[in-house]
DNA sequence: GATGAATGAGCTTTCATTCAT
DNA sequence: CATGAATGAAAGCTCATTCAT
C-alpha cells in the first residue's frame, strides 16, 4: 500500500509536468505512464479515468497555490490590504516558479479541460479567487488600495498577468526576479512614472485618458 | 467567383468563433463546416488543410490587433508614451472586445497549435510586441513612464491582462467598460492608493514591500 | 464537334502518360485535366467516369501495340515462325518506346485497375495475346521454333520480358537499342553461349541442367 | 511474448497475401486485419504505419528472395556462370511458387509504393540485383555464355520473365512445372530450334534477323 | 499491481462524382 | 463546353479505454 501510494504520487507529478508543458491535448496517458517507466494502462489502477488524472493534478495546483499564498501572507498578520495583496502575488508567484508543476498545470489546462470537466473544479477556483477578492476588499477598505476598484474585476487582471509568467521558464534566476518585480511594480503602482499623476481612465475616447 | 469569396469569408468566421471558445484541438473541421451549414470536407475546396485554415485566423487575429491599436494611437500623434500606452490598450482591447473573433482566435490558440505551426506566425507575433515594446521604450525615455521598466517585461505583462479578457464574452456593456477601465488603472497607476507610496518591489522577503 | 474530338483526345494522352508514369491510383482526373490546362469535373463531359476513361487508354494502348506488331510482320509475309517471332517483338518493342504512351498505360495499369474493370479489357487482351500464340505455333509447325514449347507460355514468358522495358525510360538511344538486342537474344537463341549445348530443362534438381 | 509474436507473423502473411494479389492501393488496414479477426486500428499495436507493415513484407520478400536463390546455387559450388544462372532461376522460381507470399508482394508491389518509401529497399534491391549481373558476368568470363551480353540488361530481363510468374497462381502443379521449363529454356537457349543458328539480333530493320 | 493485447470513436485527408450555372 | 462548388465514401492514424492474465 505504500508503494500504491508512491507510484500515484509520481504520476501526478509526471503528468503535471505534462500537463504544464504541452497542455491538456498533447498529454497522452502513454506519455505519462512513460515518464514513471510504466505502460499506459497501468494508472487505470490508480485513476479511474485520463480526466480524472488531470482532476487531481489540477485540483492539487489549485491547492497549493492557494496555500503558498496564504501561508506568504500568514508571515505579517497586521498587514494592511496592499501589503496583503504584495504578499500574496508574492506567495502565488512562488507556488508557479519554485514549486512543482501543478499550479503551472492547471493556469496551462484549466481552460483546456472539456466544460463539464472544469465544472467540477469550479468551486475551487471560486473559492481561491475569492480570496484575493478579500484582500482587495481589505485593501479598499482600509485605504491602501484605490477606492475605485471592484475586488472581482481586478483581482482578475493580477491572476492574468501572474498566470502569463508560468509560461516563461527556463529562465535565469535574474530573470525570474525581473518577472517579479515589474508583476509587483505593475499591480501596485503601474507603469506610470510618478510625477506624472493619473486617474482611472474614462472609456470614452474623447476624454483625454491622462490629465497632467 | 463571389460566392466562393463569401463562403471563405464564412468559413474562416466559423473557424475564428470555433477557435476563440473551444481551442485548437475541439474544434474539428466538421464542426467548423456545419456552423455554415456545410460538410467538413468542402473546406478543403478553400483550404489545403485543417492548419491552413487555421493559420489564416490566427494570421487574421495578429493583423487585426496591430491595426486596431496602432489606428487607436494614431488619433493623438503627439502624444507621450504613457499617452500611446494608453491608447494601445484601448486599442487592442477594442479589437478583443468590439470586433470579429479573430483577435481572440489567436489569443486562446496561439500556444495550442502545433510548435511547427507556430514557426510560420512568429514572426507576426514578434512584432506586434515590438510595436509594445517601442510604445514603452518611448514612454521610459520621455519620462512619463518609469525608467526602471523593461519594454520586453512590461509589455509581456500588460498584453497577459489584455488577453486574458478575451476569456469574458457575454458580458454586459458596463462589464466591458469596467474590465477596460480597470485594465488601464492597473497597468497605468496600479492598485494602490495614491497617497500611499509604492516603489518597485524588491524581490527578498524581508524587506517590506511597500514604504508608506 | 471537331474541337470536342481534340479535346477528347488530348484528355486521352495525358490520361494516358500519367498512368503509364504514376499508375492507376496515383492518377487523378485533375491532374489529368490539370495536363491539358482543364479541371476535373470537364473530363465528365467526355467521360461517363475515370474508369472509362482508363478503359479507353487501355484499349488504345492494346490496339495500337497489335497493330504495330501487325504491321510489322506484314512486311514480310513470307517469313517462317521464327522471323515471324522476331518481327513481332520488335513491333511490339516498337510500340513501347517509340509511339505516345498508350501502350505503357496499358502495360503499367492492366492489373491495377478494379478486376470488374478488367474483365472489359479481357476479349481485347485475349486475342492480342493470341496473335502471339499463333505466331509460335506457326513457328513450331514449321520447324523453326523448338517443338517442345507450349504457345501459351511462351508467349507470356516473352510478353513479360518485353513488358518489362516499358519501365526503363528517359534511356539514351543506345540504351533502347541495347534493350531491343537483349531481348530478341534471349527470347530467340538465349543467353547460353552458342558451343555450350543446352536442352529445356527438366524441373528436377537432382538432374544437371545442362548437358555440355 | 509469443502471442504477439504470432499475431505480428500472422498479420504479415495476411499483408503479403493481400499485397501480392490486391497490390498496394488495393490493400487498406482494415482488409490485413479483417483476414487475421482483427480490426485495423490494431496493427498499429505491431506497426507504426501501414508503410512500416508493408515494408517488413517487401523487405522479407527481398531476403526470402534472396536466400532461396543463393541456397539452390550453393548446392553445386563448382558449377560455372551457365550453370549458377540455371540454378539461380529455380531457386528464385521457389520463392515465388513454393513458398509463402512475401515474394510475389515484393514483385506487386515494388513499383506500385511511393517512391520515397521505395527508396529504402532499394539498397536491399540493388543487392539482390548484383548477385544477378556477377552470375551473368562469371557466365561470360568463363565462356559459359554469350560474351555479347551486358549483366546489367541480361539481368532484367531475366528476372522480368520469373517475375511474371508471380501472377499466375492456383495452377496446377504441372502449369508450374511447365513455366519453370519454358523459362529455364526460353533464358538459357531461347525459343528458336536448334539447327537454326541465330545470332544477336541487330536493331535496324532492313537486316534480316536471322540467318538460317 | 501491472501489462499485453485489442477496440471503437473520432479526426484529417483524398478523390471520384454530382449538379447548377 | 466548362467549371465552381459541394459531397460521400473510404482511407490512415491517434488515443482513451477495456479486459484477461
Amino acid at each position: 500500500m505504500r508503494k500504491a501510494e508512491r507510484t500515484r504520487k509520481a504520476a501526478l507529478d509526471a503528468a503535471a509536468n505534462l500537463l504544464a508543458d504541452q497542455g491538456y491535448h498533447r498529454t497522452s496517458l502513454e506519455d505519462v505512464a512513460g515518464k514513471i517507466e510504466m505502460r499506459g494502462p497501468s494508472l487505470y489502477y490508480y485513476f479511474a479515468s485520463k480526466d480524472e488524472l488531470v482532476e487531481a493534478v489540477l485540483t492539487a495546483g489549485l491547492d497549493e497555490a492557494r496555500e503558498t499564498m496564504t501561508a506568504a501572507m500568514a508571515a505579517n498578520p497586521s498587514a494592511n490590504g496592499a501589503e496583503m495583496l504584495a504578499a500574496a502575488v508574492r506567495g502565488y508567484f512562488r507556488s508557479i516558479h519554485h514549486k512543482s508543476d501543478v499550479t503551472r498545470a492547471n493556469i496551462r489546462c484549466y481552460y483546456e479541460v472539456p466544460s463539464d470537466f472544469r465544472q467540477r473544479l469550479r468551486s475551487k477556483m471560486r473559492s481561491f479567487i475569492e480570496i484575493w477578492e478579500e484582500i482587495i476588499e481589505t485593501g479598499v477598505n482600509d485605504g491602501s488600495l484605490r477606492n475605485d476598484i471592484e475586488p472581482a474585476m481586478a483581482s482578475r487582471l493580477i491572476l492574468a498577468a501572474l498566470n502569463y509568467t508560468a509560461q516563461r521558464r527556463n529562465q535565469s534566476a535574474t530573470d525570474v526576479e525581473s518577472m517579479e518585480h515589474h508583476l509587483l511594480g505593475m499591480v501596485l503602482g503601474g507603469f506610470v512614472a510618478e510625477d506624472v499623476p493619473v486617474g482611472f481612465a474614462p472609456s470614452t475616447d474623447d476624454v483625454p485618458l491622462m490629465r497632467s
